[in-house]
RNA sequence: GCGGGCGUGGCGGAAUGGUAGACGCCGGGGACUUAAAAUCCCCUGAGCUUUGCUCGUGCGGGUUCGAGUCCCGCCGCCCGUACCA
């Protein structure tokens, strides 16, 4: 090594190579060793690398590598999100084929990954759109039909008459599609449904167990699910019929004044003969549905003719029909409490209704005003007849059994989780094996007939979904009569595809979609780590695959993964300046400008552009930095460590030029100090073997807690320490020490160093052990206070007695200016730590 | 509205109730060099009457010998969201 750069555009490939050669990532599932199984959520193969993914493997790659210096078996897989929308739109733009748009994005961006020296199974990576894997898929989806998890019913959709195709509700915006921009219509369609409800207690119970992934997350999923319990009842109405409502505070029910239905409510459709009826339900119906809007909309009622009688008191009540009243939630009808809930308040007060108090902070305020607001909170019962005196849960149980007893309502658990519906009128993606005959209805295509793949001969050049238009593929006998009969045409939903992933890179034979006791090797994943965004949907199908897998007994784990980590997004600096003539920002990328320390200028013409917020990396704000330019430049192990540094992975990290050549000058000054390691210096210095074995011990905890920022801190210390010190033989020792601490954030470095000091593949190392006798140290400083503020330090043996620390304390010049004569009225003694006197 | 998170130097951020600002970036000064790059050394929260002292972790209170940290009440920003009965 007399080189005195380290050069990465020899170095890195050479490592990437040698860990490819030597099988390094390789998972063997046959090892002995304890099995640690780390996941980053696999990509869509959009076509290029952007720095969020860079971010979230390398923390992913750190945590792979290190567990296997800490003697774990390890299984760090990468594949490929492949189905989806964006293959259709380059198809429909560009005239290229979905298969073979996705099939060249993969190979790019897999050449990217492998730049940045992953250590990752790549014999284990597959892409969902392989015939392979959803074939397996088809097989499960089947047998979840056949286990009833599975089944079709009509519901209404959102369809793009442009398109011809059915919208996300997430695809809807404004009432129109996102993609044509055409008004969207409700249509009943019959549309395939996973039955998730079936899970919906033991999803929500499963998350308090969960106790390594993020409060935020757990509590996103608990409000998705969004469990209720409750009273269901009927009022019995004045035109003979009856109207079930729902309700969560039955304890309330002394104090309803009024019922409300919603505008799509069978009974409010009955009226709509009437034109003012009709006026109203239409007006409803135009009500913007963002939460901004709802946040200020007018609480809105039409008064019908028709009353409700009162269960307990006999009152006839005025039922509305109102805006703010949802069809979709509970029986689409409420009774009205003004006095208790928020909403129904506002509406009693605009329409004039009795706000009654029926819960109060004590029995004697039983007649208390209301100031202006509902009061939603807990309390005593009052103005109630026979729940008088009664606490709030006493009250909605009490009122409960006797509607029970009395046979006009029954307590009733309401879920806001609806079933899943999986069919997607699109090419790409995983066909839905299932064939309608006339004669037998809906018949799964037989498992010796899987995969059902897709047709290559497609064209895009009319809207709609190509598997329905094509000429012979839906065309098929009957599997059970064997007369002709029609192929499914829809495909699944993308979601289910990232709902399995993971137990498929476990374990892939070819017959089936994994080997159980292969899975139960592995699983649950132990740290998998993403992005916020799939907070709800990805990690809650994934946690119902997973448990309706193991319902049917092809799996024994419950829950996919142990612990969940979300890092954050990768931000930058945006550049911009108020084009003169539409009044509108045009942006700038960071290759145009020129950044200086107290502002930036554009190249082309060497004026001032506005730096604006740091915000995340979009194209639109061209402040995207590509992480194949800057790896070109600066090496993989300098943008690794980049990733790493500074910012909590949890929070979003601003990159920089700045930064990142620091990271690269690092690079460098760790090489130097690796390639003037002398192993052959002698002599002990204690105090640089104590830093060494302290700064070990730290790094391995902040890397098993995910913080890498810290980690980071210590390396950089221990390096100023190494490079302080003279040499010995606890120099090199550090210095070897800190090839394995670099060596899961900066392998390819390592690796270079490692070559001229070691045996074999530092990625095969053990990670250091630590002396715990080397961890304290034998002289500690002592803060001297007084009265809390400080006034002088000194050194002391470690473990000095309290006597001691104070006699020490008092000698104190320092100290003794600050008393000033004053009496001591007490001394704090902190042992090891500090000294406070108290006058 | 509700739920969650955050608020510390010029910037990213450290800190089991115990020396606030570790570490990095930026900036300033110096060394080496004919010069530059690279590298190395020093300084870098504010202020003052500078052996030291005062102030300082969004604001106002409180608990404590001692509070960035705990408690109460506010303010601001970010994210999520469902008028869910």
């Amino acid at each position: 090594m007399t080189e005195t750069r380290f050069d990465p555009s020899v170095a890195d490939g050479r490592w990437q190579r040698a860990w490819e050669q030597a099988g390094t990532f390789t998972a063997d599932s046959d090892s002995p060793k304890p099995k640690s199984y780390i996941l980053e959520m696999f990509p869509y193969p959009s076509g290029r690398i952007h720095m969020g993914h860079v971010r979230n493997y390398t923390m992913g790659d750190v945590l792979a590598r290190y567990q296997k210096m800490r003697g774990f078996e390890v299984l760090h897989p990468m594949g490929w999100d492949a189905f989806g929308m964006p293959a259709e739109n380059a198809a429909m733009e560009k005239g290229v084929h979905p298969g073979g748009w996705t099939r060249q994005n993969i190979a790019q961006m897999k050449a990217q990954l492998q730049r940045i020296g992953f250590a990752l199974d790549w014999t284990r990576e597959f892409a969902t759109c392989d015939p392979e894997y959803y074939g397996h898929e088809q097989a499960l989806f089947a047998d979840l039909y056949e286990a009833g998890l599975v089944y079709r019913k009509e519901s209404t959709v959102n369809w793009d008459p442009v398109d011809m195709t059915v919208l996300a509700n997430e695809q809807v915006i404004d009432g129109k599609g996102w993609r044509s921009g055409a008004e969207v219509e409700k249509r009943k369609l019959n549309q395939w449904f996973l039955k998730i409800t079936d899970f919906a207690d033991d999803l929500l119970e499963g998350l308090g167990k969960l106790e390594d992934w993020p409060e935020k997350v757990r509590l996103m999923q608990e409000n998705w699910i969004g469990k209720s319990q409750g009273l269901e009842f009927s009022f019995d109405m004045s035109d003979g019929g009856k109207l079930p409502v729902y309700s969560t505070r039955p304890d309330t029910i002394f104090g309803a004044s009024f019922c409300a239905i919603a505008a799509d409510h069978p009974i409010a459709q009955g009226l709509a003969g009437d034109p003012a009826v009709a006026a109203f339900i239409d007006q409803c119906k135009k009500g913007a549905t963002t939460a901004a809007a709802l946040e200020t909309a007018e609480k809105l009622g039409y008064r019908t003719p028709i009353t409700a009688r009162h269960p307990f008191t006999g009152e006839a009540l005025p039922v509305f029909i109102a805006n703010f009243v949802l069809m979709e939630y509970g029986t689409g009808a409420v009774m009205g409490v003004p006095g208790h809930d928020q909403r129904d308040f506002e509406f009693a007060t605009k329409y004039e209704l009795p706000i009654l108090r029926v819960v109060a902070s004590d029995p004697a305020k039983a007649d208390e005003p209301f100031k202006g607001e509902a009061e939603a909170g807990d309390g005593v019962i009052v103005n109630s007849d026979f729940l008088n005196g009664m606490s709030v849960e006493d009250a909605k149980q009490a009122v409960i059994t006797r509607a029970e007893s009395e046979g006009w309502g029954e307590g009733r658990t309401v879920w806001r989780l609806r079933d899943w519906g999986v069919s997607r009128q699109r090419y790409w993606g995983t066909p839905i094996p299932f064939i309608h005959c006339d004669a037998c209805g809906v018949v799964p295509v037989p498992k010796d007939q899987l995969p059902v793949t897709l047709p290559e001969d497609v064209s895009f050049d009319i809207p709609g979904n190509p598997l329905e238009r094509h000429p012979t593929w839906k065309h098929v006998d009957c599997p059970k009569c064997g007369k002709p009969a029609r192929r499914e045409t829809d495909t699944l939903d993308t979601f289910v595809d990232s709902s399995w992933y993971f137990l498929r890179f476990a374990s892939q034979p070819a017959d089936r979609p994994f080997d159980p006791e292969e899975v139960a090797k592995w699983m649950p994943v132990q740290h998998y780590i993403g992005g916020i965004e799939h907070a709800i949907l990805h990690l809650l199908y994934a946690r119902f695959w997973t448990r309706a897998l193991a319902h049917i007994g092809k799996i024994t784990v419950q829950e996919p993964f142990a612990a969940l980590f979300t890092q954050g997004m990768v931000t930058h600096e945006t550049y911009s300046r108020i084009d003169a003539t539409r009044g509108v920002p045009v942006f700038f990328g960071p290759e145009d400008v020129n950044r200086t320390s107290d502002g930036a200028t554009l190249i082309a013409d060497g004026q001032p552009v506005e730096v604006g917020r740091v915000i995340k990396m979009s194209k639109s704000k061209k402040n995207v930095v590509d992480p194949d330019a800057i790896i070109a430049r600066h090496g993989a192990d300098a943008v690794r460590w980049f990733m790493l540094s500074d910012s909590p992975p949890e929070r979003d990290l601003p990159w920089s030029d700045a930064g990142i050549e620091g990271c690269a000058r690092f690079v460098q000054r760790l090489w130097r100090l690796f390639a003037a390691c002398d192993a052959a210096a002698e002599g002990e210095d204690k105090s640089l073997d104590r830093k060494t074995h302290q700064t070990i011990a730290a790094v391995a905890s902040d890397i098993e807690a995910l913080g890498f920022n810290k980690a980071v801190a210590r390396i950089y210390e221990l390096t100023g320490a190494v490079e302080k010190a003279a040499p010995s033989a606890s120099r090199s020792a550090a210095i070897r020490a800190l090839v394995h601490l670099a060596a899961p954030m900066m392998p390819h470095l390592a690796e270079e160093a490692w070559s001229a000091m070691g045996e074999g593949l530092i990625a095969d190392a053990p990670w250091p052990a630590v002396d715990p006798a080397l961890l304290v140290d034998d002289e500690v400083t002592i803060a001297i206070q007084h009265m809390g503020k400080l006034r002088d330090t000194v050194t002391a043996p470690k473990g000095a007695s309290k006597e001691d620390l104070e006699a020490l304390a008092m000698a104190s010049a320092n100290l003794q200016r600050s008393l000033d004569g004053a009496a001591v009225r007490k001394v704090i003694v902190v042992p090891d730590r500090l000294v406070n006197i108290v006058t």
